[in-house]
DNA sequence: TGTAAAGAGGACTAAAATGGTCCTATATGG
DNA sequence: CCATATAGGACCATTTTAGTCCTCTTTACA
């Protein structure tokens, strides 16, 4: 369903929380709190977006998270990254090949630049926008611009 | 990754086949074979586009499906509701509820305003396009609006 | 009217991804 | 030194996904 996993979504809720309060470090079992998750998911998702870069840690007693950058700075390209790995639609959209049936795909090029959009559309979300409460505004028209499709092109036979 | 299935992809490959060469019916085999993928998946995937209504098919000798519509009315979102169901980035952003972190989360309905951007996109790429070899025209530019963020709404505090 | 060629529908299995927990080591402040 | 944190993995249970197979129905045509 092009969905974030359950760990992406705490991420962002976790990164939000820090950002609102973004002056002070913040400990797991705080946050665990704040956000009403077991302890230790909350700290696996912690270690994971520190381990990206996206939060800086402190250790030992009085320690705990910081955001690495400000809000503004931080995608919401770069938190579903630092989870779930590079954003793709489909097998080849990152991956250098090796996908044994592009030339009987006939897609491929066409669902990279879709790709290539929704990572677009997702790194012009910031931090900053999704941790304030006031709506985003969105694009809610032409996010495609319609070609007029060119009915056929040399290339689309098969076999 | 925000990845579309296995399923999803060959679903959509599959249907570029079909709207290539719209005017006769499909078996599964003769696809299978084009897209050098086994019978069976081939099969499965092809009775989970008719059954969304994507494809008609006809059944006994001289069978096969055919699109349903022509390919500029088949969007990307309709191929991926077929396989996955209805999209959506986020537990929240269909269901009617149920969430109960809803009120500790903080960022649903940004979140929901993004699926909504990224369903947007999906429903301006059509089977045409995906069918055409010659590069879709997407804008790699503003995605979103980007607003200046208001830096503090009265709602954002949390206690 | 019988037979072969198709799809419909669902059961089933194997493999992979995901979510979640826990343990040990290390760093740090008081 | 001790209490409090994170770091880094190992580990397991559950769910999802991919893929196969079997039986039933429909249809064209010899």
């Amino acid at each position: 369903m092009l969905k974030l996993s359950k760990l992406t979504d705490y991420a962002a809720v976790i990164m939000a929380q820090i950002a609102r309060d973004p002056d002070q470090a913040h400990t797991a079992s705080e946050l665990a709190a704040r956000v009403k998750l077991p302890h230790p998911t909350v700290g696996k998702t912690l270690k994971m977006l520190a381990k990206s870069g996206l939060l800086e840690s402190r250790r030992g007693s009085h320690g705990g998270y910081v955001l690495s950058r400000s809000p503004a700075d931080i995608t919401a390209s770069d938190i579903i990254a630092a989870i779930e790995g590079p954003i793709g639609m489909t097998e080849c959209s990152h991956a250098d090949g090796e996908c044994g049936l592009l030339d009987s795909c006939g897609v491929a090029d066409n669902w990279q630049r879709v790709s290539q959009a929704i990572r677009t559309l997702l790194d012009g979300v910031t931090l900053a926008h999704l941790a304030q409460s006031s709506p985003l505004k969105l694009p809610v028209q032409l996010p495609i611009q319609s070609v007029t499709l060119p009915t056929a092109s040399g290339a689309l036979r098969e076999h």
